[in-house]
DNA sequence: CGAGTACTTGAGGATACTCAACGGTCGTGG
DNA sequence: CCACGACCGTTGAGTATCCTCAAGTACTCG
């Protein structure tokens, strides 16, 4: 009686629904919600520091990641997003753009006008608190990465980020057998933790020699989530998961 | 016509006027909001990892921090406050804290109830949205910093740093000749920078040889805008400040 | 099969850290 | 009024983590 159950906006409610348990009602709304579907190349930017959209969008599939150049020309990868994410959610109230979202692999995207989303919270004000969570979990996770680069060895550093896109992966049914489609190049992951490509291939191997993560391709097995964990000092308290999905 | 005009509300008030332009009705609903005031000193924890706060605080007078410990029992300073700033306001959806927030200096704060801003939101839907504008901006925040300790070096780390309580001190009017108290300790700096304090006070060094700074106690002057701008590689977009304040 | 991309390896070097000690200032109390 | 402790800032010497530069190897796709 819910829905049609292979709709594209299903993804995004099961990613709410994981950081704040959703009514069937609410569950429908944000099944009618009007949303545009599009699909997108590696290495794409979806919207620019400047830009003003007037919609944002979710994630389908694939991975997106929000960055930053320095004058120097250096590129800072802020957050990754994966499937169910709402990158540039902040765009609601923040009129004038300031970082870049780009895919990192092929994505199909959702893409969701603000009058939509403005009507939606005034039928269900709930929602709005939802989603207002939604961009403050964002805002936790920012916080967290700050304290990774800034106060973390390299070794640790990798480690923490690599629990942190399982768990989320997990959020949404993503991860099978601790294993899961992580299409992240090191030199992203190089960007993400201000560290350089050459140095986050060194501390890949050691992951790998210690048996904290085994890779093939861009499938990537965590043998001992208690291992990996301790070694990330990861403490998932700050994602705010309320239920996890069952894969 | 207005109000009391050293009621403490104020500077909240005028902090979030300078983000989003407000309506005179909205600034007196604002100003009627029960506070409760409290001194705390120096170095004193207001709320702390895993606490469930009913209420959240503004800043009067003083600086706080937010920070985390990692398991090694490093310090990672995510973000200082001013006054005018709502520290926790992320309390207000996410029930359970992720972070700790402490007073760098003596100051006084207003306590706000959580029931008394639903409140208010429910009369002003427009409200909420400039308090979800405000935590967006903390994000916003966030996300600098990461590419500020993930990519830049040491002095325009600092330098960067400075700039941007320069010009949040500026929106709430506490900036005088381009001096402003800046209660800061050097450990401070280097706890937010993902610094060692030795390496802090070199930079710091440096700076002053350079006529970018000048620091007598607490009060920080600069003489040259430009010029430390452009050593921090400083762009004001992220802050989406809409109004400045005259001093 | 060639080009592009991602990954890997080696050697040398620089930024920033660690450890340790000293000086300056301020508030407190005898 | 001076002595004391506490905190903050400063300086020096040695060092480690991580970076730079450079080259070479796999893999994928048209």
């Amino acid at each position: 009686m819910t829905t049609a159950p292979d709709s594209p906006n299903q993804i995004m409610i099961r990613k709410l629904d994981s950081i704040f348990v959703l009514t069937d009602e609410e569950k429908q709304a944000l099944t009618d919600l009007p949303v545009q579907i599009k699909n997108i190349k590696t290495n794409h930017d979806i919207v620019r520091v400047g830009d003003q959209p007037a919609q944002c969008c979710f994630i389908v599939e694939g991975f997106t990641c929000v960055y930053k150049v320095s004058i120097e020309g250096k590129r800072q990868i802020m957050a990754l997003h994966v499937p169910g994410d709402i990158p540039d959610l902040q765009s609601l109230h923040l009129r004038v753009l300031d970082i870049n979202i780009a895919s990192i692999s092929p994505c199909k995207l959702g893409f969701i006008q603000h009058k939509d989303l403005n009507q939606l919270f005034e039928r269900h004000p709930r929602l709005a608190g939802v989603f207002w969570r939604e961009t403050l979990i964002y805002a936790s996770i920012f916080r967290e990465w700050l304290l990774n680069i800034g106060q973390r060895e390299a070794y640790s550093r990798i480690a923490h980020i690599i629990c942190e896109l399982m768990l989320r992966l997990k959020a949404v049914g993503l991860v099978e057998n601790n294993t899961f489609h992580m299409p992240v190049t090191q030199a992203e992951i190089a960007d993400a933790t201000g560290m350089t490509p050459v140095h986050v291939n060194r501390v890949f191997q050691a992951l790998r020699s210690d048996g904290l993560i085994q890779t093939d391709k861009s499938r990537m097995t965590i043998p001992d989530w208690n291992k990996i964990q301790q070694a990330g000092e990861f403490d998932p308290l700050y994602l705010h998961i309320e239920k996890d999905a069952a894969s």
